[in-house]
RNA sequence: GGGCCAUUAGCUCAGCAGGUUAGAGCGCAGUCCUGAUAAGACUGAGGUCCCUGGUUCGAGUCCAGGAUGGCCCA
C-alpha cells in the first residue's frame, strides 16, 4: 500500500508500527518513517522522551562535551511542598533553552538541580496539618516532630514537579539535585557565615518587625498584606509634655509651663515613651492657654487640633521646628523605676544603662521628615521599640530605648514596685483605657478622638499587630554597597537591561543590612553560640569544629547527623573568654540565605569538591521570574559579594547572565490566582497542544522580561501557524521523497536552481541571525526569525517547487537533475532546521531530525541534541537574490490584487503583464525572473514598462531624512512647491534625476539622493493596475479567443483534478480519459489543449468526445461558463 | 508614598537612530486558489498610537506632568 497525503493523524500515529510495509525506515521504497498531515503531539512526545531516556541523550549531551570548557548553569530551587503552575512552567522553558543551545555550540552545560526545602511556607504548611496555630503550640507539640514534617512535606508533590520537568523537556539532573535540608548544605551555610564572622560582617541589633502577640511570631510582608484590614477605628489621644524650661529657645523661656502636643492611636506605648518628633521644616506655633499655661503644636494645625478645647488660642510666638530641635521634657512615666532598663544605643547594639553609669539622660526633641501634617499635632510621640521609624530615629538622634511590652503582649515590670502603674501585667489593648484614665485623671490628656485607618492583623488568628523591636542578626551588607552595585552595573548582564540598572540597581543602591535570622523552627540553625555567664558570642565554622568544642567542654561528642533543631539546640560548648557554658541561639536562618548559598552549599564546598565549584563558578547563567530581585537574584549575589569582600571567593559575583521572566497573567492580563479561578492548569495545555507548542508561545509571544497573557486558546494559536505549518512541510517532504525512494546523498554541491540558492541563501542568512539573538539572550527574536523563514520555505519555496517534486510523475526524466536538487535542498534546509529549532521546540526538531538524518545517515548525530549547532556559510548568502525574490513576491502580490480588481479568475491566463521598477537592480530582477512572475499571475508574457510609452504620472517627494537637517525651517515651503508641481514639470524632474541631475527647485539645489520619485501608471482600458512604494504592475486584459480556450481547458483540468481525488486515486496513478461535451467552443478548446490536459491529469489516454462513455469509468457532468461538459475517467 | 515596566486594530503583538499614507498574525466579511498544508492568496471593515503640555521643519517614537494596569518596596 502507498500512503496518501491524506493519511490521518491515527494513521501516523501508528504508522511505524502497525503497517508492515512502512516499519522499517531502510526499506527499499521507504527511505523514511511515513509522517502524515497532522502532528501528532503525545504520541510523538512519548516516544521521543523513551528514546531520550533509553539512549540516555541527557547525559550523553552532557558528557560528550569537553570537560574543559563548561558553561555554567545554577538552578534557582523551587520548593516541591505543592504542585508546580504554569509559572513554574515557564521558568524552566526559559532556563532549558540556553543550556541546549550552548551544548549545541560546543559547551559542557552540567545541570544539576535542586529543591528549596526550608521557610516559614513550609512551616505554615505542616502547621495547618497538625492543626496547629502558634509557636507555644508547636514547642507543645514538639520541634522535633514538627520538623520531622516539614521534611517530608517539602518532597510531597516531587512526582508531580518531575513529572513536569519531563514533560516539557527541561533537562536537568533530579538524581543529582541538592537539597538545602542535608547535612552537607547546612554545614556550607555554616562556613559562610564563619567566614563573614571573621571579616567582621556579621552583627546583632535589633529589627522592627510586625509582630503576632498571640502567634508569637514574626510575620513576613506577604503575610502582613494579608491581614490588612481596612476602616479600623481605634483610639486617638493628644497628650502633653512637660517642656524643661531651660532647654527652650531663650526667648520662649517663662513663668509658666510650656507643653508639647502630641498625638498618638497607641496609647500602650506611652510609657516607653524616649522622644518626640517634628518636622524641621515647619513652623510650630505657641499658644498660650492661660496665664500660667503654653502648648506648642503646628502652626497649621492649631485650629484642628484645639477645636472645642480652647476657646481663643493666642498665638504668642511662631518658631521654625528646627529651633525646637534639643529641648528636652518629661515623660508620662518611668518605667525604670519599676523596672523596665533603658538602653542606649551604641550604633546599631543597645547598651543597658546601669545605675552606676549615673542618671539617665532627658527625652529630647528630634527633627524627622516622616512628620507630616496631615493630622494630629505634627508632633509624634517616639517610642524606639515599637516602630521602624521611631527605631531609626533613636538611633539616629541618641534617644533612649525602652522596652516595656513583653513578646505576648503584656506590659512588664515589677508590680511590687512602689511606682508600678495599675496596667502592669495587662494585655496592650486592654491597657490602653487604664493608660488614658490615668492621664487624663494627672490633667496630661488633652483630648480622645475615634481615628480611622489602615492597621495589619494577623491572618492567621486575626490579632492586631505590634510593631516590635527584637533583636536580630544582620549581614552588613551595607558596607559592600558599593561592591555590590559597582559589580551588578559592570559585571552581569541583565536581560531585560533595565531590570538590572533599574529595579535591581536602585535596590542595591538603597541597600540596608540583611536581617538573616528568624525565630522559627524548619530552618538551618544559625551557627552562633552565646555563652550565659558573659554573653560573649562564638561562631562555628564547620561541624568538626562543633564536636570537637564541644567534646572538649562535656567530654561527649555530638551527634550531628540531622543538625536542625532541637537536637543543634541541645549542644554547649564552652566560652573561650570565661569558661563558662555557651548555648546556642535559637534563631534558624532566613531560607532566602539557603538559596544564595547554593554556588558552594550544593558542593558541600570548601569541605569537598572545590575543582568543581572553581570551574563552576560564577555561573554563566541564571534565569528566574521578576519577583527574584529582592529573593534569589539578589541572595546570590549578596553572599557572593559579601564572600569575596571577605577574600573568600575570587569573584564578586555568582552569575554573568540573568534573564528576569515577566509574570504570567490570564488572558485579560489579570494576574492568575487561585480565588480568581482564572489559573490554567499546565497539564491541560500541555495535554491539548503538546510541550513544543508551549515552549514555542512562551518564546514566541513577546519578550522574556515582559508580562504574558496566557491562554490554552493562544497557545494553541501559535501551534497551528507555527508547528503545523513545519509539520506539514516535513509531512510533504516525506510523503514525496518516500514515492521515488529518494535517499539523502552526503554533502551535495551548491544548486544551480535558482530557487534552491535562494532558499539555502534564506537559511545562511537566518542561521546568523538566530545565532546573534540566542548569543545575546534573545529568544523572542530567534523565535520570530525562524517563524518567517518557516512561512516563506512553507508558502514560497514548496509550493513554487512542487513540480519538480511530482517532475517523475509526469513522465519527464529531462527535470530528473532539478528533481534531485529539491529533495537535496529541502532535506538540507529541514534538518538544519531541525538543529536551529533543537533549543527551543526539542520534540519535533529530534523527529524530524531522526527520521530525516540519524535513521537514515549513519555518521549522523543520534540526536539532534548530540548534534553542533549549524554555523552560517557566508557563501552561501546571496543578499541580491534575497533582494530580488523579495521584489518577485511583491510584484506577485500585486499581480494578483490587480487581477482580483478586474475580476478575472487566476485559471484564466492573461496575455501580459507589465512591470515598472525604479532601479536598474530590480529592472534587472524582473527579467530574470520572467518565468516565475509568469506562471504566479499566469500571464504569457512579462515585460518592463516602458516609460515612454506608458501614460505615466509622476510624484515628487523631499526626502525627509536627508533635507530635514539640511533646510530645517525651509522644508514645508520646498515640499508645498513639489506637491503643486504640474505633471509635465514632475516628468521632468524625475527622469533629470533618474539621469543623475541636480535640479533647482525654490531656490534649493537637489540632487538626486534628496529626491523620492513614485510612478503610477494610468489604467488604460484592457489593463488592471496596482502599485506599491516599489514597484507598479499592469496587467494586460484582453483576451483573444486563444486565451479564453486555454482558459476553459485549465477548468477542465481543475475538475478532472478534483474527480481524480474523488475517486480516491493516488497522485502519481496514471488514468484513462474520455470527456463529451454539447458545447462547440469548450469541446474544441478542450481538443485544442488536449496534450496539456494530458500532462497535467497524469491521463495517458484522451479521447475526447466519446459519445458512448463506457460503464466502469468514473464519471460526473461539470459546467464550464455554462456549458455542460461530461468527464470519465479510470486508472490506466 | 517611592521605584521599575506597560498602554498602538475586537484579541496577541511589531514599529530599529524622530521622517512622508502606522504594520503583522488571529478573529470578522467577501472573492479567489488548492493533488503537501484544519493551509494559502487578494480585498474590505476595524486606530483620537492612554491623556495634556513642551522640544522640533516634522512626534506613535524625545522631554515634563497626569491617567490606567502589572510588579516590587514602604
Amino acid at each position: 500500500m502507498t500512503h496518501t497525503p491524506n493519511q490521518s493523524a491515527s494513521d501516523a500515529a501508528s504508522g511505524s508500527t502497525d503497517q508492515s510495509d512502512s516499519s522499517n525506515s531502510g526499506s527499499a521504497s521507504q527511505p523514511f518513517r511515513p509522517v502524515g498531515t497532522m502532528m501528532p503531539h503525545r504520541e510523538l512526545e512519548a516516544r521521543i522522551r523513551d528514546f531520550w531516556r533509553e539512549r540516555d541523550i541527557f547525559h550523553r549531551s552532557v558528557e560528550e562535551r569537553p570537560a574543559d570548557d563548561v558553561f555554567s548553569f545554577y538552578e534557582g530551587p523551587p520548593t516541591a511542598n505543592g504542585t508546580p503552575g504554569v509559572h513554574h512552567v515557564l521558568s524552566r522553558v526559559f532556563k532549558d533553552l540556553f543550556p541546549r543551545y550552548q551544548t549545541m555550540r560546543g559547551k559542557r552545560v552540567p545541570r544539576k538541580g535542586g529543591w528549596d526545602t526550608h521557610g516559614l511556607p513550609v512551616e505554615i504548611e505542616v502547621e495547618k496539618m497538625l492543626g496547629l496555630d502558634s509557636k507555644p503550640a508547636i514547642e507543645e507539640y514538639g520541634i522535633a516532630e514538627f520538623n520531622r514534617h516539614c521534611r517530608e512535606s517539602v518532597m510531597e508533590y516531587v512526582e508531580q514537579w518531575e513529572d513536569m520537568t519531563e514533560r516539557v523537556a527541561f533537562w536537568i539532573d533530579m538524581s543529582d539535585a541538592y537539597r538545602t535540608y542535608t547535612p552537607e548544605y547546612v554545614e556550607s551555610c555554616w562556613w559562610i557565615f564563619k567566614t563573614l564572622w571573621d571579616a567582621g560582617l556579621i552583627y546583632e541589633a535589633r529589627r522592627t518587625t510586625p509582630h503576632c502577640p498571640r502567634c508569637e511570631s514574626s510575620l513576613s510582608s506577604h503575610e502582613l498584606s494579608q491581614g490588612m484590614q481596612d476602616g479600623v477605628r481605634d483610639q486617638a489621644v493628644t497628650v502633653r509634655f512637660r517642656a524643661h524650661n531651660d532647654s527652650l529657645p531663650q526667648h520662649l523661656r517663662w513663668d509658666g509651663a510650656t507643653d508639647f502636643l502630641a498625638w498618638t492611636t497607641t496609647p500602650w506605648t506611652l510609657p516607653a515613651n524616649s522622644g518626640l518628633a517634628l518636622n524641621g521644616h515647619e513652623t510650630y506655633a505657641v499658644v498660650e492657654v492661660s496665664p500660667t499655661e503654653r502648648l506648642i503644636l503646628a502652626q497649621q494645625l492649631v485650629g484642628d487640633s484645639l477645636d472645642g478645647i480652647v476657646e481663643t488660642p493666642t498665638i504668642v510666638a511662631s518658631v521654625p521646628g528646627s529651633d525646637l530641635v534639643g529641648t528636652t521634657y518629661d515623660g508620662l512615666y518611668e518605667p525604670d523605676r519599676w523596672g523596665v532598663p533603658a538602653y542606649r544605643f551604641d550604633g546599631a547594639r543597645l547598651v543597658e544603662c546601669r545605675e552606676q553609669d549615673g542618671e539617665l539622660p532627658a527625652r529630647k526633641v528630634a527633627a524627622a521628615d516622616f512628620v507630616e501634617m496631615e493630622s494630629g499635632t505634627g508632633i509624634v510621640h517616639i517610642a524606639p521599640a515599637f516602630g521602624e521609624d521611631d527605631y531609626l530615629l533613636g538611633r539616629e538622634a541618641g534617644l533612649l530605648f525602652r522596652q516595656p511590652v513583653d513578646l505576648s503582649g503584656r506590659i512588664v515590670g515589677d508590680p511590687g514596685a512602689p511606682e508600678s502603674p495599675a496596667f502592669v501585667g495587662k494585655w496592650v489593648k486592654d491597657a490602653d483605657p487604664m493608660i488614658m484614665d490615668d492621664l487624663e485623671s494627672r490633667g496630661l490628656l488633652l483630648r480622645k478622638d475615634i481615628y480611622e485607618h489602615t492597621y495589619p492583623y494577623c491572618w492567621r488568628c486575626d490579632t492586631p499587630l505590634l510593631y516590635y523591636a527584637k533583636p536580630s542578626w544582620y549581614i552588613a551588607t551595607s558596607q559592600a554597597k558599593d561592591l555590590l552595585t559597582q559589580s551588578n552595573a559592570e559585571l552581569i548582564d541583565w536581560h531585560p537591561e533595565h531590570t538590572g540598572s533599574g529595579r535591581y540597581g536602585d535596590w542595591l543602591a538603597n541597600n540596608v543590612d540583611w536581617a538573616v535570622s528568624r525565630e522559627r523552627y524548619w530552618g538551618t540553625p544559625l551557627p552562633f553560640w552565646r555563652c550565659e555567664p558573659c554573653d560573649e558570642v562564638i561562631c562555628i565554622g564547620s561541624f568538626d569544629e562543633l564536636r570537637e568544642r564541644a567534646r572538649a567542654f562535656s567530654g561527649v561528642e555530638p551527634d550531628l547527623s540531622d543538625p536542625h533543631r532541637p537536637y543543634v539546640d541541645e549542644i554547649e560548648i564552652g566560652c573561650e573568654s570565661c569558661d563558662g557554658p555557651a548555648r546556642r541561639c535559637p534563631e534558624v536562618a532566613d531560607a532566602w540565605f539557603d538559596s544564595g548559598a547554593m554556588p558552594y552549599a550544593q558542593w558541600h564546598y570548601p569541605f569537598e569538591n572545590q575543582d568543581r565549584f572553581d570551574e563552576r563558578f560564577p555561573a554563566d547563567f541564571i534565569c528566574e521570574a521578576v519577583d527574584q530581585t529582592r529573593g534569589w537574584f539578589y541572595s546570590l549575589h549578596a553572599e557572593a559579594a559579601m564572600l569575596h569582600r571577605a577574600e573568600a571567593v575570587r569573584e564578586p559575583i555568582s552569575f554573568r547572565h540573568v534573564i528576569s521572566l515577566g509574570h504570567i497573567l490570564d488572558e485579560a492580563g489579570e494576574k492568575m490566582s487561585k480565588s480568581k479561578g482564572n489559573v490554567v492548569d499546565p497539564w491541560e495545555v500541555l495535554d491539548q497542544t503538546g510541550a513544543d507548542a508551549l515552549r514555542w508561545y512562551c518564546y514566541v509571544a513577546s519578550p522574556a522580561g515582559n508580562p504574558r497573557r496566557f491562554s490554552v486558546r493562544l497557545v494553541g494559536e501559535a501551534q497551528r501557524r507555527f508547528l503545523h505549518t513545519l509539520w506539514n512541510t516535513y509531512s510533504f517532504f516525506v510523503t514525496y521523497a518516500n514515492i521515488d525512494g529518494w535517499r539523502p546523498a552526503g554533502p551535495g554541491q551548491t544548486p544551480t536552481v535558482e530557487l534552491d540558492r535562494w532558499i539555502l541563501s534564506e537559511l545562511h542568512s537566518l542561521i546568523e541571525r538566530v545565532t546573534e539573538a540566542l548569543d545575546d539572550y534573545d529568544p523572542t527574536t530567534a523565535a520570530r526569525e525562524i517563524d518567517g523563514f518557516v512561512d516563506a520555505l512553507s508558502n514560497w519555496y514548496v509550493r513554487r517547487s512542487r513540480r519538480r517534486f511530482w517532475s517523475s510523475a509526469r513522465g519527464g526524466a529531462a527535470d530528473l537533475d532539478a528533481k534531485r536538487s529539491a529533495y537535496q535542498t529541502l532535506h538540507t534546509v529541514l534538518v538544519t532546521l531541525a538543529r536551529l529549532l533543537a533549543p527551543m521546540t526539542p520534540y519535533v526538531a529530534e523527529e524530524i531530525w531522526r527520521n530525516l538524518s540519524a535513521e537514515v545517515d549513519a555518521d549522523a548525530a543520534e540526536s539532534v541534541h548530540l548534534a553542533d549547532w549549524p554555523v552560517a556559510d557566508a557563501s552561501l548568502i546571496d543578499e541580491t537574490l534575497n533582494r530580488e525574490m523579495q521584489l518577485v513576491q511583491r510584484v506577485a502580490s500585486l499581480g494578483r490584487s490587480a487581477r482580483s480588481e478586474a475580476g478575472i479568475r487566476v485559471r484564466q491566463p492573461l496575455p501580459a503583464v507589465s512591470v515598472a521598477v525604479r532601479s536598474p537592480q530590480d529592472a534587472e530582477a524582473v527579467e530574470r525572473h520572467r518565468a516565475t512572475i509568469a506562471e504566479e499571475l499566469n500571464v504569457k508574457t512579462v515585460t518592463l514598462a516602458d516609460a515612454e510609452a506608458d501614460a505615466r504620472r509622476y510624484t515628487i517627494k523631499p526626502n525627509l531624512r536627508v533635507l530635514g537637517p539640511r533646510l530645517g525651517p525651509g522644508l514645508p515651503a520646498l515640499r508645498a512647491a513639489l506637491g503643486d508641481l504640474s505633471p509635465e514639470l514632475a516628468a521632468h524632474i524625475a527622469q533629470a534625476a533618474e539621469s543623475g541631475q541636480t535640479i533647482e527647485v525654490e531656490g534649493v539645489e537637489l540632487a538626486p539622493g534628496d529626491l523620492l520619485i513614485e510612478v503610477d501608471t494610468e489604467s488604460n482600458a484592457g489593463a488592471a493596475s496596482t502599485e506599491d512604494e516599489r514597484c507598479a504592475v499592469q496587467l494586460s486584459t484582453e483576451l483573444t479567443a486563444e486565451l479564453i480556450a486555454e482558459g476553459k481547458a485549465r477548468e477542465v483540468i481543475n475538475r478532472i483534478q478534483g474527480l481524480r481525488r474523488d475517486s480516491g486515486l493516488d497522485p502519481d496513478d496514471r488514468i484513462s480519459l474520455q470527456m463529451a461535451s454539447p458545447d462547440r467552443e469548450l469541446a474544441s478548446a478542450v481538443s485544442e489543449f488536449e496534450s496539456l490536459i494530458a500532462a497535467e491529469t497524469l491521463a495517458t489516454s484522451v479521447s475526447v468526445d466519446g459519445a458512448d462513455l463506457p460503464p466502469g469509468m468514473q464519471q460526473t457532468e461539470a459546467e464550464i461558463d455554462g456549458a455542460a461538459i461530461v468527464l470519465a475517467l479510470e486508472r490506466a
